[in-house]
DNA sequence: GATGAATGAGGCTTCATTCAT
DNA sequence: TATGAATGAAGCCTCATTCAT
């Protein structure tokens, strides 16, 4: 009569708590000791489920990026099928910093892209998750365009995606590091209005209004 | 007879040592150990001329930014008085990988924003240098909206300049790990797009040949 | 209506896990869970059937010592009754890699003797084979020499069998890490002329042909 | 003014404190701490000046194989040039529990022979180590069959050599584990009589005195 | 009997930093 | 200034053993 695995669960606890103290020590600051306290757990539990700190780290970006993807989804489909109300959400749902802005996922986003500079796995874990929100977001551009909505060739909707995500990380750099630099609630509102130079809107239809 | 202090030297070939460690190892990665075998140097003499590691982090940084700062100056310089060729040389400097491009530079300016999250004294000289760039920028903005060759009101130019180097930064970030998500070439385009976006350029003057 | 005990079994398979994976990982290097994963059981029901790791080597070094004692009584029946076809059966037993060379047992064997030294249960099991192997060379070695076959003082047969097996362990230990130093098939033939030095045989009477 | 490098006396001692450690727990468990207690340095040192703990099993084995080398140098040297004194002053060297016996010496040879097992570097060493004892009484033999001393087939001597050599092996081991089954003193008379037996001398010329 | 999760001690190794020369 | 040895604190990981089911 064996108990029930519960592996899955543990799993994700720790890869939380290795996001928890990751977020505040970076990813060597967090040892396998603080992670399993931060997860409340015997210290040899954690690799008992886990065979090394890295692949702590995998699941964990796993769990980042699965996250922000949920949150996406409820975002872009409270947008409707408005191709230009899409990719304000799509901006808002990174920029705003508003109720369910999450500090530390935006810390621990910025200590994996150090991590992807040198570990192929990791690499690939953080560009999927880029990759993914390319892929979103030129969806809803290849959409605009079909619609007339936004005036961009064919070829280039892969390299305004690109620019947009590109634009979007930068700033949660400099959120993360430097936010005196990002006039209060700028930046959704200039991001909007670099997508409308690559988009080819009038920056008057776009709203230069600030959001927080 | 004192020998002649050889100091200055000294600790700017251990920073850079420190610098080309980092970029391959990360910083925790990059032990006294390694940056003085880098450097070519006794690893007692690391502590020498350093109170401690971090203090090599904060000169590499400041060397990191000087290095910057020189090959901004030259290229701004050779781009005249016209605020839109410098505009263009911003741009270019950052994310034209041609000739002068870096890759240990990125890889290093990557892992110091992961160290400017729980360092106040890194993160003042990161946020030091990216005030920097935003400042010039400003000024090339400023002088642009005065001559009216942009069209952005006065209180728009410092979120303005945030975002194009927010922009600039974020793709850094992809080229260091998910360069395949960057169509070749398009970075300096798509982001002179962008910066047309914020000005109020007809996207038509925007050259959007992509610059490789 | 209780399952009946498998425990006979458990224990049995659990040591013979023990000896296939110390021959190839040593004692200590030889995990509990490595043990369990070769005995295809789950780790806990290691510990269920005994009390402790160094127990299994306990049962290991029996089993170890019980199939050689089988195979031994197996190659000694064959030689009927006289006592110099008994010794070189003896020897041949133990020396001749043949069908039954288990190079398993060897590696254990060998291992065994490093435990053996610090620990005195372990002596005890391994002493106790030895003694084993000892007691029956010397029987075959008195009635030998009862029987004038060997000319061999009463008060020497124990030392000679001592010496025999002796001669034998070391060519264990050779050739478990050195076999490059034993000329192919010297073994048997060479411990053979040995023992004619002790027992006064004649060396002619020797057959010096090596047995591969 | 660099302090003069006293790297080969630390590792002689680190390497003596792990064959002091090893003697009385066996290799695993002469944990790097215990062999910083035992050769009184701090833990970190150890490191500093080996690789791993792998390292300093090597040059244990090798201090190990050099006393051995230079006691067999001493002790050969005062039988002169006759081959029989050799032989025996061989014999002699290695199972006369006299005053140079060293049981630590012992433990650690045996427990080095496990180690061989599964390490290729300590196998070669050890190895080489037994080939030079071989080496050394297949020259004396070859010198006795060339003198007619002994008569033993050209062919025949490297296996007679490596006969010895194993019956000497052996001894260690039982006198290590189960001295009980040696009657006391009869090692080295036993193996000269088993010698004799190889290389065709007369039982009566060799001296089957006992010898403690 | 059996399962697999849980525990906590301890091992090897790395490392920033200090120190004697 | 410079050298390289020395120090001691962690860090990651393994493991024998225990326990709830």
């Amino acid at each position: 009569m064996p108990r029930p695995s519960n592996t899955a669960e543990r799993r994700a606890q720790i890869a939380r708590a290795l996001l928890k103290t990751m977020a505040e020590r970076g990813y060597e600051g967090a040892s396998v000791g603080a992670i399993a306290a931060a997860a409340q757990l015997a210290p040899g539990l954690v690799h008992y489920h886990f065979e090394s700190k890295r692949e702590i780290l995998l699941a964990a970006v796993e769990l980042l990026a699965q996250d922000h993807g949920e949150r996406l989804d409820r975002l872009l489909a409270a947008a409707g099928d408005d191709p230009a109300a899409e990719l304000r959400a799509f901006i808002d749902a990174h920029l705003r910093a508003g109720d369910s802005a999450d500090p530390q996922a935006l810390a621990c986003w910025i200590c994996v892209s150090g991590e992807a500079l040198r570990d192929a796995g990791v690499r690939a874990a953080f560009a999927g998750a880029l990759a993914d929100a390319v892929r979103r977001l030129a969806a809803i551009l290849r959409r605009g365009a079909r619609a007339r909505v936004f005036s961009l060739p064919r070829a280039e909707v892969d390299a305004a995606a690109a620019a947009i995500v590109a634009a979007i990380q930068g700033y949660f750099v400099l959120a993360a590091t430097a936010r005196e630099l990002i006039p209060p609630g700028s930046a959704a509102g200039a991001t909007w209005a670099m997508a409308s130079g690559l988009l080819g809107l009038s920056s008057s239809t776009s709203t230069r209004k600030a959001s927080r």
